[in-house]
DNA sequence: CGTTTTGGTTACATTAATATGACAGTATGG
DNA sequence: CCATACTGTCATATTAATGTAACCAAAACG
């Protein structure tokens, strides 16, 4: 794996806490901890994990209400989460489900079960372009390498131009404001001017160069584009 | 934009109330002030802000425990509240995330900042509307794309025709005066003349070209209109 | 018909938004 | 510690969008 993904793990218990942490770490992933949906949030924005696991009872906000929430905003929506419940029960399988909660896991539960279930669900929401290289007329981009082709030959990217072509790439014909930009690719709780989102986007199509640079488009008024079309 | 955002600023300190208010009115935000606990309840409850700033040292009921009563109560749980603390403590933070304050901001701070952090906060917990397309005649508006297609055709509109075009594929079949048209299309409280609307109809018929010109029809005496039929 | 209204069109000055280039402060990797 | 690469922010240039007025065309009116 080039990259070990990031788990965040919510519960209010902090040994439970460590033992999966400990299980998950062994098998190769980096992990996060919250107690409650607060600091998770906060977590969650700040770090932008891979995959939640998110126990079911926690005082003050519950982990269904709390997944809900993620599931409404835009900026968490795609990620992943796994709950945990301490008991069978069929009603919190199917609340579960219907918040969009991706799998569930019943207490007590071996950390081999946990890892083989967390490897699950992320292969399965994994999309193309985190791990599978994506293509757009002749300009490909591997995250895995790390590298943009254009052509064949390579194009010279920042980090941030990296980032910013790779969430573009995976997130086509949709007009982004600045400050979404900001949010889906800088990170959550970073302050910079909405005016720096134009330096990139100009660096960008820079490295494109003239074969490439339509793909970017200015939607005036409102921000940015990536599209095929004209 | 269509409304301004109504923030309610709690501090027990008028200087400070006042510096924000003209920093956050600058920004296009309406503004309420509070200067306790038990106005500004009174005031949330009677003008339902979108927003509250609170100050985190206030004499009487402190910032921290009216955040909490807020988020315990079913009618102000959903508003979003970010707080102002003297210094820079971690407990603080911490506190504050627990209480569920969605996100905090340390004095001293630049107005820019501040007004950075609370449109983030705004964008994160405003739940956006539907976001279809819609379609008339192989014509198609898609408000996620920010695009138009005139039987798979991309049409070149500037924003305001973009809006005009949205507002009226959303309102067929009805007869808009010119003022009714600058209210919904321009915003409650710009001054233009309403000859100006001419103008632009003229301007999305031309975008719109022979195909689909017909869709836009002036009712004499009255103003416009947008129906399929003639 | 001639006149009066009302809407259509065009040109244009102004304003607003975006693009660009340069710079200074920070990280980064030897 | 130095050399180099990245970042974010400005100031400035460029470009697009906007609102108005002047003028033209088509109805309505008598």
């Amino acid at each position: 794996m080039s990259v070990a993904k990031r788990v965040l793990i919510v519960d209010d218990e902090a040994p439970i806490r460590e033992m999966i942490a400990v299980a998950l770490e062994m098998a190769g992933y980096d992990c996060l901890e919250a107690q409650n949906a607060q600091q998770a949030h906060a977590a969650i924005l700040d770090q932008k994990p891979d995959m939640v696991l998110l126990d079911w009872m926690m005082p003050g906000v519950s982990g269904i209400d709390f997944a809900r929430r993620l599931r409404k905003d835009e900026v968490t929506a795609d990620i992943p989460i796994i709950m945990l419940t301490a008991k069978a029960e069929e009603d919190n399988k199917i609340q579960g489900l219907e918040v969009g909660v991706d799998d569930y896991i019943t207490k007590p539960f071996s950390p081999r079960e946990l890892v083989a279930r967390l490897k699950t669900v992320l292969r399965r929401t994994t999309p193309k372009g985190i791990e599978e290289p994506v293509t757009v007329d002749d300009l490909t981009l591997d995250p895995v390498s790390h590298r943009v082709l254009s052509e064949e030959t390579p194009v010279d990217l920042g980090p941030t131009e990296f980032r910013l072509l790779q969430f573009f790439m995976t997130h086509q014909d949709r007009a982004y404001s600045r400050s979404q930009l900001l949010d889906m690719v800088w990170g959550g709780n970073v302050y910079v001017e909405e005016r720096t989102v134009d330096v990139h986007i100009r660096r960008l199509r820079k490295a494109l160069g003239e074969r490439h640079d339509y793909l970017i488009q200015t939607v005036r008024g409102t921000g940015y584009r990536f599209s095929v079309k004209n």
